[in-house]
DNA sequence: CTGAAAGCGCTTACAG
DNA sequence: CTGAAAGCGCTTACAG
């Protein structure tokens, strides 16, 4: 059916070897010969079977993205550069939402055994023992699980505790902090530590919310903590999508912004698409992506890579503080 | 290095052939035997190199999708079904923002030929030569190029025209119609014949821009529209992004909406990120995803295909419209 | 029920 | 510079 090598070969009356060397450019063939051989592609239409090329290099050229869900701003953003990037060096990205699920990680690992793609980027936060994941390149996103997963990560302390002394500088006098706490180790933790460390050192008392939170549960727990902490002035949000719920639900309780209650978030992804404007410490998204991709493909090549890279954020005025 | 079906039947003692037959679940195969198999398996813990399987079956198993770019939430949503429902069919889905650049689809062309997937949706508006395309398993949303490619849209032409009746019936002395008009043939048109066809109906004067417009232009052309026709009392926006740009433009000139500017755009995908309010023609999302995969499942599989589905939009009142 | 062999479409030493 | 052959890791008639 389809035109293959050994068609090309025949029509041009040469060896299947030869037809290989020019279609990978080789210079070891002569002109003529290599003018026969590309006039009989030509003739016949011939494109190279690349599962095949696969199956003889022993790689994929795939990598996969394994995201919460790709419908979120921020990974969508996030798998838009990670595309972009990985093109740069001939991958394509094949995309998976975990959906919360714990299959989609553990599949996505076996894609790998079974050399569907060359490896992974995880934004998701599951369990795993450490074997299994024996000698599949997997990067990650914020998330310190193990020793053998580089990951890359943004300055989480020390955004978090600049962005709470802001708020204090501007006034606040009983600050808050609420965050959805990922399921594994992850950088992400770093936030209250920052957040503990900032109170200790003001002498301020800690009021804190940071639990996982299921998704669809936000306004509840943010109603709760609003009510529960109701001479708090000042909030740090912590989570991707946290803090637009947080904003909405003090609105909706008759919070005066900033007046009343400051709100400083990590990640002011939202800005992009205009929803809000809270004032926010805000990733490299771009940058993230990028770097994740290039650790990846280092360690598809068995290259050694660094164990964490840590990126600069940006502290984003918004209308949410003072 | 890796093992293989080789070394798991030499370890189980019998012919590959059987080993491949436990693989693949096959019933003729004697108990004892398959138990040997499995229990090699287990000790060399095999996993199926699936470059060679899908190799011998000639199938990938993997679909492109073409977006214009996946961080639009309307797409990001998109990417989201498309995924879900590839994957009940075991199929996994391979991302590529075109950016606007025509060489992405090529590239997707390319890796159909090549084998690097089975097929592909695009969701993009780019030319093509037909005979190009020949054999290639593609679908499409919207576009209608060619007699080939199969498209799921939505009833574009009836959704605007009840959309605009609407405003009409809510007050509406003068309509305008703003679009981003795609740069292939595309059920999106319909929708400026929908509403032509209303003006004629009511005997009223079509104002309207209907142009291709460049990522970054959106607010000049939002702004001239605006400014051109003072007196429209009510617009119908066409375009995935023209809306929200529409919406915030004729605020910050001042414009009280609805009273003095009634709007209605086609795709109301923005509500669910809370950005703003605005009235809009819903698509189904979800379904117009898992039918396009289908869609596309039965062209790899070379069955038959309708030319054309068309679903059913909803028409969600917002703030925008008396 | 099972093994030996051919073949999927390529690449790559090995000779010449 | 070039061809014949082996091999990547699988599946699948074909015999038995």
């Amino acid at each position: 059916m389809e035109v293959t090598i050994k068609d090309v070969a025949k029509y041009a009356g040469v060896g299947v070897g030869t037809v290989s060397r020019v279609i990978n450019n080789e210079k070891a063939v002569g002109k003529e010969t290599r003018k026969k051989v590309l006039d009989a592609m030509e003739a016949l239409n011939y494109s190279r079977n690349n599962m095949a090329f696969r199956l003889r290099k022993n790689e994929t050229k795939i990598i996969a993205l394994l995201v919460p869900v790709i419908s979120h701003p921020f990974f969508a953003k996030l798998a838009y550069y990670v595309e972009d990037e990985a093109s740069r060096f001939g991958y394509s990205v094949i995309l998976v939402s975990s959906q919360q699920k714990v299959d989609k990680e553990i599949d996505i690992i076996t894609k790998i055994k079974q050399r569907e793609v060359d490896g992974a980027v995880f934004v998701t936060h599951y369990m795993h023992k450490e074997e299994e994941l024996k000698g599949c390149p997997i990067v990650s996103i914020d998330r310190t699980f193990g020793e053998r997963i580089p990951y890359v990560t943004s300055d989480n302390y020390d955004a978090t505790k600049n962005a709470i002394k802001y708020m204090i500088e501007h006034g606040a006098k009983s600050v808050g902090f609420i965050g959805s706490k990922p399921l594994v180790g992850s950088e992400v933790m770093e936030r209250e530590r920052a957040y503990r460390d900032v109170m200790a050192e003001y002498g301020m008392t800690p009021h804190i919310v940071n639990e996982i939170i299921q998704h669809g549960e936000e306004s509840l727990v943010v109603a709760d903590f609003i009510e529960k902490y109701k001479d708090v002035d000042a909030v740090f949000v912590s989570g991707y999508t946290l803090s637009q719920f947080f904003y909405e639900e003090a609105l909706s309780l008759g919070k005066k912004i900033p007046e009343e209650l400051q709100i400083v978030s990590y990640d002011g992804i939202f800005k992009q698409w205009g929803i809000s404007n809270i004032t926010s410490v805000e990733q490299p998204i771009e940058e993230m992506a990028r770097q994740v991709v290039r650790l990846l493909i280092k360690r598809i090549h068995n290259e050694e890579t660094c164990q964490r890279t840590v990126l600069k954020t940006k502290f984003i005025l918004g209308t949410t503080t003072k």
